[in-house]
DNA sequence: TCTGTTCTACGAAGACCCTCGTTGACATCC
DNA sequence: GGATGTCAACGAGGGTCTTCGTAGAACAGA
């Protein structure tokens, strides 16, 4: 197995943080334009970032856009589970030694669940055993 | 509720690609040289650069030395826990609207997982809702 | 002692990231 | 028409991240 640590200098889905922080709108929203996205973001980002940034995503693929009247409107190219896939790995790989275990007991230490919210959870582990056993 | 997105220019345990590779392979080794760490990366990242990121987190805390002969062996004063929780807290926030459930559900999407992982996953979720249950 | 190797230390170069000032287009209101 | 407001576009400035060249100390072997 080759060892991995060497990354190529562009790998897809992977955010700086500004970026996400941009994505994250539009994943949540479904499209924005320049003003709204800045409207979730706060005042103290300036609307030529906001619109530079967008522009550079573009550049990158990540988003596309309409004309809306004078302004544009922005959507996602990048699936949210795309770049949570990916985040993931590198987290998982990266901090938990490849461990999935090791995240998940992390995960659930770090906040409280409620019944309801774990209960949930062991569904989707459940349907997971699931597909593995049809095999 | 605050907007959340104006970051903090430096939060704490927060990493750069670089520093976590090199994090990472502390981790995993427990401590380890300039050289040792460089063998773990692979040839393709300089010795000097490796030196450079180790004096860089300690600068940062991140790690601490002790002479070895001539040369200095780092220890990581960081955890990975640590380190971990926050990266699944951004993660979740910022692409999984916050939904605990929703990245269990992209993991497991994203890997097979063997019948004795998923019970042990399951068990995970069993001791933190005992604990949960306990109040 | 000379030479080669292995190490730390320092600093500068280059790439990337983020921000914003400025410009010009267009629209609206008076 | 002139003032005002909203918009995209562009580019430059300053910061951070990463890399590496160079220098010098320490040591080993011939």
């Amino acid at each position: 197995m080759p060892s991995e640590s060497a990354e190529s200098r562009r790998e897809p889905n992977r955010f700086t943080h500004r970026e996400l922080d941009i994505m994250s709108v539009l994943w949540r929203r479904g499209s924005g334009t320049v003003a709204e996205v800045r409207d979730v973001l706060g005042e103290d980002v300036g609307y030529t970032t906001v619109l530079k940034m967008l522009q550079i995503l573009e550049g990158k693929n990540a988003v596309r856009h309409e004309k809306e009247g004078r302004a544009h409107r922005y959507y996602p190219l990048v699936e949210s589970a795309d770049a949570g896939g990916s985040a993931l790995k590198r987290v998982m790989n990266k901090i938990f030694h490849g461990s999935a275990e090791l995240l998940l007991a992390t995960l659930v230490e770090n906040r409280e669940f409620s019944d309801e919210e774990i209960e949930r959870m062991r569904s989707i582990l459940d349907r997971a055993q699931e597909k593995e056993d049809e095999r």
